[in-house]
DNA sequence: TTTCTGCATTGACGTGGATCAAACCGCGGA
DNA sequence: TCCGCGGTTTGATCCACGTCAATGCAGAAA
């Protein structure tokens, strides 16, 4: 699969191509074909490197491109006029990030690096011109903006009717889902964001998920130290969830 | 603009075509040229009459088509498996239902007409395939599901930062601004959901919603007969929204 | 017209999570 | 090594909204 590099091409170069990434299972290319592949290769302008606490856009800023995470972690979160924020989700690799700016031609949200994190930048009349023609790109994108819809009907079902515990147990067995679909335990695993936060994402105050951590911690069913999380009994956190409400 | 109507030519197939639809410049179509909109006409298959109460789509269902709405009124709501269920959108005149679909290839909500109502049942693979020709048509679509991740992420905003009285203040300038841009008074309108749907779209509970109609009447902002609302403050529902956090 | 039925309103009371406040901990820098 | 600081934990108290319950009201059916 990895060809010879020619001294003349620079392994720079090389590793932006989307057919060369290990990451396009997870991404805008799922089940393109090598000739497609070469099309979408094309498409992927520069990759950009994003700091630690660096925002990638911000609310506001005119909307170029759509970005495909490589590697890190990022939030995205709205400010309201009055101070207060929502945090509106947490990015990883292979993820998509920049949709909300389409609609509007600015970016609604911000989005900033949870850690050192890298970006393919994909400007965006570039993917719909490459989507005319490679239509398994064309649909790919569809369902990438479709699964977003879906995920924020998902939160605001979270926010609209469950209670602390549920929302936390929610929040770990996704974390625990998304780092499994990208080759890390289910179990164990390392919280980029604050207890803050995670309170704003789950609409909670800092100190609550704090104390339902603890309670967790008590119960068993997981063990924390700091942003350390080790689940301890995936199918208690699923009951929790599913029957929390029938007391 | 209107051509002659040849007599072997069906009106109600000639009311289908988007290129006579009053609500054109609302919904996908918007911005398009004769030509293009030709191509558009054929996108269309056909209309669909729902009455109230009565499901557009369930959860579950194989996703095939999107839906615009032509008159009439929805909601969506998802439901959990407890049994609680949570509305995440209600949806009028020109707005597109469906787009939950795209990802998994099942519908993952439930669309119910709160008032009998007609929807132009939009083919997906058709519109991907017009889509690949018509660039502007591609490009609101894109916006189209843009702006629904927006609308998804205030109402997040909403649900996990703002007090119940922030809510419905936000609710009632936000039909009064939809209900505007179809041509309809900003301050007298005609709720279709009961109080229930408010509250689950709001995260609060009917009782809530109908003391914080009354109070909101005690102070002046509205009036409320059932479901007849008319708004005699609007700029003071604005300041409600704003600066009720600052106390 | 009366009755029925599903919403809506209003009141009394309980509680989950917010708020306020005080340690505590781990890490980076001097 | 120690210090400072951002983040976390834990406790005590409060209150906005939920819960439970009764009553009111308007439109549909008979």
């Amino acid at each position: 699969m990895q060809t010879q590099t020619p001294a003349s091409i620079s392994i720079n170069h090389l590793k932006v191509a989307c057919s060369e990434c290990s990451l396009r299972e997870l991404c805008l290319p799922y089940g393109l074909s090598e000739p497609e592949l070469d099309r979408v290769d094309q498409l992927v302008g520069l990759r950009r490197k994003i700091r630690r606490h660096a925002p990638l856009y911000r609310f506001g800023d005119p909307f170029e491109a759509i970005y495909a995470i490589r590697t890190g972690f990022f939030k995205t979160d709205v400010l309201l006029d009055d101070g207060r924020s929502q945090v509106t989700g947490f990015q990883m690799a292979g993820e998509i990030l920049g949709m909300d700016g389409i609609g509007t031609e600015r970016h609604s949200c911000n989005a900033v690096a949870l850690e050192d994190s890298e970006v393919c930048v994909i400007p965006f009349l570039k993917l719909e011109e490459v989507a005319r023609t490679v239509t398994t790109l064309q649909h790919n994108f569809h369902k990438v903006m479709s699964r977003e819809i879906v995920r924020d009907h998902g939160l605001m079902t979270l926010l609209g009717t469950m209670r602390a515990e549920e929302r936390l147990a929610a929040f770990l067995l996704n974390m625990s889902q998304r780092f499994t679909a990208r080759g890390y335990s289910p179990q164990e695993f390392h919280l980029r964001m604050t207890r803050e936060e995670i309170g704003s994402y789950l609409g909670l105050k800092l100190e609550t998920v704090s104390r339902t951590f603890s309670k967790f911690q008590e119960d068993g069913y997981i063990s924390v130290q700091q942003k350390h999380i080790r689940i301890l009994d995936i199918p208690g956190l699923r009951k929790l969830l599913n029957h929390q409400a029938c007391a």
